[in-house]
RNA sequence: CGGAGUGUAGCUCAGUUGGCUAGAGCAUCUGGUUUGGGACCAGAGGGUCGAAGGUUCAAGUCCUUUCACUCCGACCA
């Protein structure tokens, strides 16, 4: 994409009523734009970012078996009444309306109670499990209290995935499967190091729940980890039963602050018998079907990455999610000049590779500000003084490492 | 929802005890000079001073109400 008509500018200043890291550096990158507390629109560049995660997280949930589909934000009042989650007393996010003849509406701030409701028509048999299904769905939780940018949000896209299993083992074998599958996303997004599956309160159905913990200064949690072991327990179910169970001692563990990344749940067979979800086993007897829940929180992700990923220069995006992977920089200004970064544009694009090219007439000072801010993994620079010698200047975003690199070796060059 | 703070140009901000046509920097536009780390010179456009009501000869400034935003806390299946 030529940056000359990229509709979005940087800016040198941030609002003054952002406050968190990540939103301070996307609103100054052009990558996002805030509509209110806790409510942002995605920007060209902002919105790469995303479908980049989206891609990683879509591809490893297929992996397991997930079947991609997509449920409506709008809901009916009297699944969530089955299982008294409607009140206001008893989920405080709800966004509620109401249809013009009156009926009572809810923005949906989760899916299990209508997934479920929708899969009663398609799962009736024992041999219909198990079954997965996932979306990439935008969640609308009335918070108190927006804050940390786009990391607790009040307009949100999570992943969420939901398993429908005939029993406990069926059901063990995916969730295992999706801790599997949950560490590989994170890894591939370049957090892997950081991220923890953490022991957290379980709810009624099993001892533990489990959460992806991520450790950065910007969370919200606070969980003790052990590095080594790679072992976490989150803060709320420290106790010293659960150190002992777990084989650890508290000297052995370190006290650290973290975002949850994502969450699995296990809901046994009591939400879908709420619901009146059940199939007819192998031997004919109607059985209540056992669900699996599974989140991800893919804006809070993107927000997690770029305070993990950078420096005060801008953002440093991980090739993996980073909204292209060259920024090729034109310091041309001669006709002949720039004809070569035109060509070097085309065959970049012609090769495949996802190129930001930065065309536009302003001082090299400002393209390279710009280009730090906004944290392509790979800088090409193409001058008259590098075209002297035929040449053109790689620099790497991340170690700062540069190299010159013949024109016509470019492209093998990035192989 | 409790506590604290802030609303003046697209952004960051100044604006004294109420007083003349509301300012600066950045950004934008025009012309010129520049061209490897956010340049310089000259000029231009851009404002119902968050909103509503009130006091006053006179309100960005004082009073009342209200809305929004930020931070701390509580909350976060």
């Amino acid at each position: 994409m030529r940056q000359s008509s990229l509709f979005t500018k940087t800016k040198k200043e941030v609002p003054k009523d952002e406050a968190a890291k990540n939103a301070q550096l996307l609103i100054k990158a052009g990558f996002i734009y805030k509509e209110m507390a806790g409510v942002y629109a995605y920007l060209p560049l902002g919105l790469r970012v995303l479908e980049k995660i989206k891609q990683i997280v879509r591809e490893e949930m297929n992996a397991i078996g997930g079947q991609e589909f997509i449920m409506s934000a709008i809901q009916r009042k009297e699944l969530w009444e089955k299982t008294d989650r409607w009140s206001d007393d008893n989920v405080d996010v709800w966004f509620k309306s109401a249809l013009k003849n009156g009926t009572e509406i809810g923005f949906g701030w989760s899916h299990e109670e209508p997934i479920t409701e929708l899969m009663k028509q398609y799962l009736t048999s024992y041999r219909d499990l198990p079954t997965y299904v996932y979306q990439f769905q935008t969640k609308l939780r009335n918070e108190l209290r927006a804050k940390s940018g786009i990391m607790r949000g009040r307009e949100f896209i999570m992943k969420d995935m939901y398993s429908y299993s005939l029993n406990p083992e069926q059901h063990q074998k995916f969730y295992d499967a999706v801790i599997e599958a949950y560490l590989k996303v994170f890894s591939r997004v370049g957090l892997g190091e950081d991220t923890y599956v953490t022991f957290a309160t379980g709810g009624a159905f099993t001892q533990f729940s489990h959460e992806f913990q991520t450790i950065t200064d910007a969370g919200e949690d606070v969980i003790y980890v052990n590095r080594e072991k790679h072992i976490a327990v989150n803060e709320e179910v420290m106790s010293d039963k659960v150190l002992e169970e777990l084989g650890v001692t508290k000297e052995e563990l370190e006290k650290v602050k973290t975002a949850e990344v994502g969450n699995i749940f296990n809901f046994g067979t009591v939400k879908c018998e709420q619901l009146g979800l059940s199939i007819v086993d192998a031997q004919g007897q109607s059985v209540p079907v056992h669900l699996g829940s599974y989140g991800i929180g893919i804006t809070r992700l993107m927000g997690v990455i770029v305070e993990h990923f950078s420096d005060e220069k801008g953002i440093v995006w991980p090739k993996e999610v980073a909204p292209f992977q060259v920024h090729l920089v034109s310091l041309c200004k001669e006709e002949a000049d720039v004809a070569k970064a035109d060509a070097l544009y085309k065959e970049l694009q012609g090769a495949g590779v996802e190129v930001l090219y930065d065309d536009r007439d302003v001082r090299p000072g400002e393209k390279f500000a710009d280009s730090d801010l906004m944290g392509m993994p790979l800088r090409i620079v193409i001058s008259p003084r590098s075209l002297e010698s035929g040449q053109v200047e790689f620099k790497y975003r991340a170690s700062g490492e540069e190299t010159m690199v013949a024109f016509e070796q470019v492209v093998s060059e990035l192989n």
